[in-house]
Parts: C-alpha cells; structure tokens; sequence
DNA sequence: AAATCACTCAACCGCCCATAT
DNA sequence: AATATGGGCGGTTGAGTGATT
C-alpha cells in the first residue's frame, strides 16, 4: 500500500476517518523535515510539559502532536540519549546535574504544575466561548490561513479567556494581544466568561486536580503581578537577579549542542561525555535548563502558554 | 541479487471525559 | 440515573522503505 494511501478495503470508523483527517489530510499541516527552531522548541517544552503532546503541538504550528511525538520518539530522544541525558527527565543519567540547579529544577516542576492547570482552565474556557459565541469562530476564522476549510483542531486559538490570575502570567505579551481578541470576541464575553469561572472556582478545583495541594493560596487577588514577567523568572526561579540572566545566544548553546550532535548521532554521545569533565557537564545542563527558561521569558506573545 | 537490518510514520488501540439520549 | 456516542489524548504497532551485508 501506498504511503497516505487508505486502504479501500479495509472501513474505517468515523472516529479513524477523523483522526486520519487530523493527522494526515488537514491541508494546513506542514510537512517534511524539523527546521532546527521547532527542534528547540519540541526540546525545551518537553522538558517543561513532558509527553503533552498536543501541549506541545499548539507552539509548532501546522505541526500535528502525532508529528511530533513520532519526531520525539524517533530522532530527539536517541539524541538526548546518546548525550547521555534522560529524556523522560532530562537530567544526565549520572546524576550529577542541576547539583546547584534543584531550585531551579524544583521551579521548573512549579510551572509544569502551573502549565498542567492553565493548559485544563484555557481549554475549557475557549470550549465555553465557543460554544456561546459565534464571534469567536468568526475571529478564528480570520486568523487562520486557510478561512473556507476546517478548523484546524491543534491550531492556537489565540489569546484566550483565562481566568485573571493565569492571564496574570502572560503579563504585557497577553495584553498586547487580547486587545485584538477583545475586538472580535466582544469584552462582555470574555467578562462573563472570567467572572463566571472565578465565581465558580473551577480553575481552582483543576489547580487541586494537578497537584497544588493548596490551591487558596494562588487566588488571582494574592497573585495578579505578571507572576511570569522577566523580573520575576530571574529572581524568583534563578535565585539572582537579572542581571545574571543569561544573554540570549547563551541560552541557544546547549539546544545547539543538541542540534549539532545529530551529525555525528549513534557514535559521538559516548565520546562527547568521555572527554568532558564535570564542570563541562554542569555548565552544558546549566544552559539546557536555562535555555527553557529562555523560552518562558521569550515566548512570542501569541503564544498560548506563556 | 537477495537477505537482513534499521528506521519512519500513518494508523490503531485503549482509556478518559463530555455530551446526548 | 444509566447508557450510548463521540472526541481528545498518549502509547504502541506494523507496513513500507532505504541502507547494509
């Protein structure tokens, strides 16, 4: 059988046709070959979300999550194996990283939780809007670039309705942006939408769902500063101020490194961990785990996580 | 040229959840 | 309230293909 080709004989279920749609058809799904850039990102978000695959998808645009799990499982993690990194973890396997990083480590687990419940408060709020306004299909519509097909299902939807205290994250980035939302969504919407979901404490019950044993204490009163500004990545996550940031091509080396070794994949790992002490070590996990913070920091402001 | 191996990736599977009946 | 249906998701499989022996 032909690749992409179905097989006739064989019926498919609807939910297979869908999936195959979703995976395969689409028209805006772009194909071929990882460009270093979305490599970066499938790394430094794995690293921060793990196997979420559609997480994942939703900042690799016209990239399905099935594309980039496959990706993972066949070229990035043997990459980050042959290193000598966990890939599930991300940490050496010899278990000498992040010795002067567990906070940071520890902050990065924070924000994964973070993440996992304003991935779980957005979903279901961009589900609600939907469902109670045509405005908002009519904004995404206009956002996409194929308008006359199908929603693209990973498509980012754009900055969405979180509730105050995870809009709070986005800071400056996520109002630049929901200006835009506003005019198409209409702000009543998104108000209702805000109020309704802060007065039920919904957000909060998935806040307790993921985790954070004591979800009271991140009420958007206690915490409406811009919880994910700059400032506050550097002193609160690196422990320092920002000043000892690292520039930004310092946080591209080690994914670079990544990059890089794919040339010499299956023989260099070995060698490459071989010759190089534990400072070499530190300082290459110090810039992994740096570039991921990089990438909160950085994150262009349509994104949807950050 | 044939056999074997390694790799890729679309498709499938099972689970969970939301909604409809 | 119970059941059926459909969608989303992550994990896994296996057919196809190219490289190697």
């Amino acid at each position: 059988m032909e690749a992409g080709e179905p097989c006739l004989s064989m019926p498919r279920c609807g939910k297979s046709c869908r999936l195959r749609w979703t995976n395969y058809l689409r028209p805006d799904i772009k194909r071929g070959k990882f460009t270093s850039q979305e490599e970066h990102t499938i790394i430094q978000l794995h690293a921060l979300l793990g196997n979420r695959w559609s997480a994942i998808a939703t900042h690799l645009q016209k990239r399905t999550d099935n594309e980039i799990k496959n990706y993972w499982n066949t070229h990035l993690k043997k990459r980050l194996a042959n290193m000598g990194i966990d890939p599930v973890t991300h940490k050496p396997k010899n278990g000498t990283l992040l010795s002067g990083h567990s906070k940071n480590s520890a902050n990065l687990s924070h924000m994964a939780q973070w993440e996992n419940a304003r991935l779980e408060a957005e979903a279901r709020l961009v589900k609600q809007s939907k469902l109670r306004s045509p405005a908002l299909d009519s904004f995404q519509a206009q956002d996409s670039e194929f308008p006359s097909g199908p929603s693209p299902v990973h498509k980012p939807v754009g900055p969405s309705p979180y509730p105050d205290v995870l809009k709070g994250w986005i800071g400056g980035a996520w109002e630049k942006t929901s200006s835009s939302f506003l005019e198409h969504v209409g702000e009543g919407i998104l108000t209702d939408e805000l109020e309704r979901e802060k007065d039920s404490g919904n957000y909060l019950a998935a806040l307790r769902d993921e985790g954070i044993d004591n979800p009271v204490q991140f009420t958007p009163e206690l915490h409406e500063p811009p919880l994910f500004s700059t400032e506050w990545a550097s002193e609160s996550m690196l422990g320092h101020t920002s000043e000892h940031v690292p520039s930004d091509n310092f946080a591209e080396t080690f994914t670079d490194l990544l990059l890089n070794n794919s040339c010499d994949e299956g023989d260099g790992g070995e060698s490459d961990n071989s010759n190089g002490s534990d400072g070499d070590s530190c300082e290459g996990n110090r810039n992994y785990w740096d570039s991921i913070l990089n990438l909160v920091n950085s994150s262009p402001s349509d994104s949807p996580i950050f």
